[in-house]
DNA sequence: CTGCTTGCAAAGGCTTTGCAGAACA
DNA sequence: TGTTCTGCAAAGCCTTTGCAAGCAG
């Protein structure tokens, strides 16, 4: 398995291809800006980053685009609160920290959290964590700054 | 502690009271529809509920008060689709399964899913599990009618 | 040439809000 | 009498969709 993040747009491309999506300009730039490095963006934050110097994507070429790129599994749709829809650029199953002081998504790793039963009568598609707080403050300098 | 569910609208009126919000005539119909039993509702079906006989509570007032509810503990504010919000009529943290082929939520019940370990960081201020699967058909008449 | 994509604009759906009138203490 | 609450209508916001034009194989 090829590594994660900083894929060149040939990789992005390829990858694109590989699972199953035809690699038109605006979905290189897309998933190429998605995948760079770990994180959680909403639409508009997508949008904005493409189109900071000059208007590459469409709003709704990014929504479209966003859709089918969860849809193959390129990305991860997050529900995290009801505003909007936050995309993970991590697509394999893993759970998340919302810290409730900044808004921000974070991974949680999967060594940090495990389920240790779960008795469900049903075939399970997935489980998600999500798990709300604050960070602590460990540097004393910010309580007497 | 009293029962959760199938109080009496004067008991409604005392719970709200003891929350701090102001027991009116459409808030105790709000949280008596509400509170009847375990359930998971979105302010649309509220309001059809409440207004199948005649116009008892306006759609703003539904909102309004399904906020309140939620920010005063009477119910909890359920994100599990990007679509809209549900309210669990059971205020007391647990986790939650929806059901792919019905659309569904179900609680699941304490003691069938435990987390083990939890290394994060942070003052952790709440911890939702969304388990998403489709019910196994135990019923062989289903497989061959 | 044919099917897929893009992008604009409009529509859709849920939720919030401004405001006037009603209810209540 | 003053504050709180309700309800109407409108606005807001994110997202989806219809459709014509563009692009690619």
């Amino acid at each position: 398995m090829s590594k994660l993040y900083g894929k060149s747009k040939r990789e992005i491309a390829e990858l694109l291809r590989s699972k199953d999506i035809h690699p038109t300009a605006q979905r290189i730039e897309m998933a190429w800006c998605l995948l760079s490095r770990p994180q959680h963006l909403s639409a508009d934050e997508i949008r904005l980053m493409l189109n900071q110097e000059y208007e590459q994507v469409s709003q709704a070429t990014v929504y479209n685009n966003l859709k089918l790129f969860a849809k193959k599994g390129v990305v991860q749709e997050l529900i995290v609160s009801s505003d909007r829809i936050y995309y993970d650029s991590n697509p394999n199953p893993h759970h998340h920290f919302l810290d409730l002081d900044t808004g921000k998504i974070e991974d949680i790793p999967n060594c940090a959290l495990q389920i240790s039963q779960m008795n469900i009568n049903a075939c399970i598609e997935d489980v998600s964590v999500i798990v709300k707080g604050r960070r602590k403050q460990l540097d004393l300098e910010q309580v007497h700054p």
